[in-house]
RNA sequence: GCGCCUGUAGCUCAGUUGGAUAGAGCAACGGACUUCUAAUCCGUGGGUCGCGGGUUCGAUUCCUGCCAGGCGCGCCA
């Protein structure tokens, strides 16, 4: 179950593209041809209306032009299943259909394609010019366009809501999860040309908050001595007795003279403060920031509930019953009809929510992503029904359910339970693997399915760890250029360029790597001619079609595989390979492939927030 | 009972929006450091894609019925 964003994201035939440069964070728009894909397209685009206006194929609706990368390197570097579609209307057979389109392909054949195929069931495939590859990869890599992508977004408001973890505890693994998928979703749609707003909702009123007070008091009076009865729904966990002490010594012992409803509130703020206080700690700490805390209680304060709430009630969508305000979404594609005001006039989590969804919508956002746990499921018909009752299009909300996350310890699985209070907080986990390893962790899975994660396998310093696999390959990339450095080789202005220049550069503008390279801008990359090398170099070109694929299918942990790949193909590389070598040519050639999966490894775990140490 | 998610190698999981002979890592076994980092690499074996129907040129992918597991089904939050 795939968002649909095709009507969000438009194709132009010659998108703009984009390069975040990552020292800044800031995007800037950076006109260049396209993808290798774009321009193989483009071709195949030409060849079917050239065949449809000359009338060699007669089809009234061509299908669109696909072209997808085969599995199987020997069907080459793109196929296209066109021939197959067409067959049907133009009564042919798909092969005889393929022959017809590539018939009028040679005639604009541009000199890019090596080779060209019909085969299997029907598929044309299409194998590249090895030097026409070597060409696109020099000219982006020189003109710092390796990572740019697409501009999807156009500037267009998006906002992405996660975590959201009510404040009456601290965050546990699983909100971890939502956190590193919510951040780096984010990141990535921003990289792809939208305007992203990252926004946490807090819970901070409402029966559950003043339970959340109540605690607090309870656990007050008895550190002054008193017994008293803590009741089983009041929240158990040892933070509420240390943030009673707090307020002791703070606030002295006098609160315990005044009547419990008037200092409850008191406690409940303070309480639900101080918890907010300590999510923002654990999740700056976690690399995640956001745009906007945004309170439901100033929904209430600002009268957007009733407004809301009438709004809903002139479109006929709502009705009284047993003194209730209900709300007809049962209409709208929701199982039954939901309470938005209780009888006695308290208004529901409901009425917040709908209020607040308007709100989104009301301050821009054309799309909006919410993250939640995938225990929440059950909620996700009420909210769609709301996007619906304010007429905005189904496609422009979307909910993310993020499935649970099971810690275990090598083959102990260490069990939680949020009623009993035995769950792993994820500022513990985070101290104990580190952000690094948990942020890439939680980001290794399908957001659909529920994950494990191996505490003694973060920690891991070797292979089995995917973490300091691709930190190792990019480490190791460092090295090769260090050793280039030492060799005199990299060089500018025909100086030869100092060892702490490089490192500077490793460090800060890996980009202007390429310009010290020997060779400079017109390195020959003929040299780069084992099957090997030439894997690598299609494989840095995938990257922006990856990332683009990521943003669409909000799927970020396509990321975290991808760049599993690269490292691999990159470290099975490195030890067949000498780098820096004897042969001057192959040297530099080799040296420049490198560099380029330097940018792509350092872009990718920028993306993911993942540190990319030079040295391991 | 109803709804959502999941089911792919012994284990943990990918699978490019429906493509061609279904992949990777771990685990098992055997190899590679006088070299730019062995935190790495190379080789070997391993499959009824839960089961049955359907849709079509073609299904792990979409539809449907079962089976198994997880989660959710309040005028709770």
């Amino acid at each position: 179950m795939r968002p649909s964003w095709s009507k969000w994201s438009p194709i132009t035939t010659s998108p703009s593209r984009i390069t975040a440069s990552s020292s800044t964070g800031c995007a800037q728009i950076v006109r260049n041809e396209g993808t290798m894909k774009d321009r193989l397209l483009e071709l195949l685009r030409a060849a079917l209306q050239e065949a449809l206006r000359n009338g060699s194929l007669r089809t009234l609706n061509p299908p669109p032009v696909i072209l997808e990368r085969p599995r199987d390197p020997a069907h080459g570097d793109f196929s296209t299943n066109l021939a197959m579609l067409l067959a049907g209307a133009e009564k042919k057979s798909p092969r005889a259909v393929a022959e017809i389109l590539l018939r009028h392909l040679g005639e604009k054949n541009s000199g890019i394609i090596e080779r060209t195929q019909v085969a299997g069931p029907g598929f044309i495939n299409f194998t590249v010019r090895r030097d026409v590859w070597m060409q696109e990869f020099r000219r982006k890599a020189l003109a710092g366009t390796l990572c740019a992508t697409a501009n999807l977004g156009q500037g267009r408001k998006i906002q992405v809501e996660f975590v959201s973890a009510n404040p009456t505890g601290p965050l546990h693994v699983g909100h971890g999860r939502g956190a590193a998928v919510g951040d780096v979703l984010a990141n990535i749609l921003k990289k792809v040309g939208w305007d992203v707003f990252r926004e946490y909702y807090i819970n901070d009123t409402g029966k559950q908050i003043e339970t959340l007070g109540r605690s607090t008091y309870l656990r007050y009076l008895e550190l002054l001595g008193r017994s008293v009865e803590f009741p089983p729904d009041c929240y158990q966990g040892d933070y509420i007795v240390e943030i009673a002490r707090e307020i002791r010594n703070r606030h002295g012992d006098g609160l315990a003279d005044k009547p419990e409803s008037e200092v409850v509130p008191f406690f409940a703020k303070f309480t639900a403060d101080w918890i907010l206080e300590g999510i923002r700690k654990d999740l700056e700490n976690f690399g995640v920031s956001f745009d906007c805390w945004f309170s439901e209680a100033s929904l209430h304060a600002r009268g957007e509930v009733e407004q809301a709430l009438e709004e809903i009630r002139k479109k006929g969508l709502a009705y009284e019953q047993d003194g209730a305000l209900w709300v007809k979404s049962s209409d709208l594609g929701d199982e039954k009809d939901r309470v938005a005001v209780r009888q006695g006039g308290e208004t529901t989590y409901y009425a917040a929510d709908i209020a607040y969804l308007r709100d989104k919508y009301r301050r821009g956002f054309e799309r909006i992503i919410d993250i939640w746990g995938a225990d929440h499921h059950g909620y996700v018909p009420r909210v769609n029904a709301a996007v619906q009752a304010f007429d905005h299009p189904p496609e422009s909300f979307h909910v993310l359910l993020v499935q649970l996350v099971t810690l275990r310890r090598g083959r102990e699985v260490i069990s939680m339970s949020t009623r009993s209070g035995t769950f792993v907080e994820l500022a513990e986990v985070v101290r104990e693997v580190g952000t690094d390893a948990a942020r890439f962790f939680f980001l290794t899975r399908r957001c659909d399915s529920p994950l494990d994660f191996d505490l003694e396998l973060a920690k891991q310093k070797s292979a089995d760890n995917p973490v300091f696999y691709v930190q190792y390959a990019h480490a190791r990339v460092c090295s090769i250029l260090r050793t280039a450095a030492e060799r005199g080789l990299l060089r500018q202005g025909g100086e030869t360029v100092s060892a702490s220049r490089v490192e500077e550069m490793l460090a800060q503008q890996p980009q202007e790597l390429f310009g010290v390279l020997p060779g400079g801008a017109e390195v020959d990359l003929a040299g780069l001619e084992e099957a090997e090398e030439v894997g690598l170099v299609k494989e840095i070109l995938a990257y922006p079609d990856l990332v683009e694929g990521s943003g669409e299918t909000l799927e970020p942990h396509r990321l975290t595989c991808y760049l599993q790949e690269v490292a691999g193909l990159f470290h099975g590389y490195y030890n067949r390979t000498r780098v820096v070598s004897e042969d001057p040519g192959k040297t530099a050639c080799r040296l420049f492939l490198v560099t380029g999966i330097l940018q792509i490894l350092r872009d990718g775990l920028a993306l993911l927030g993942v540190s990319a140490p030079r040295s391991m």
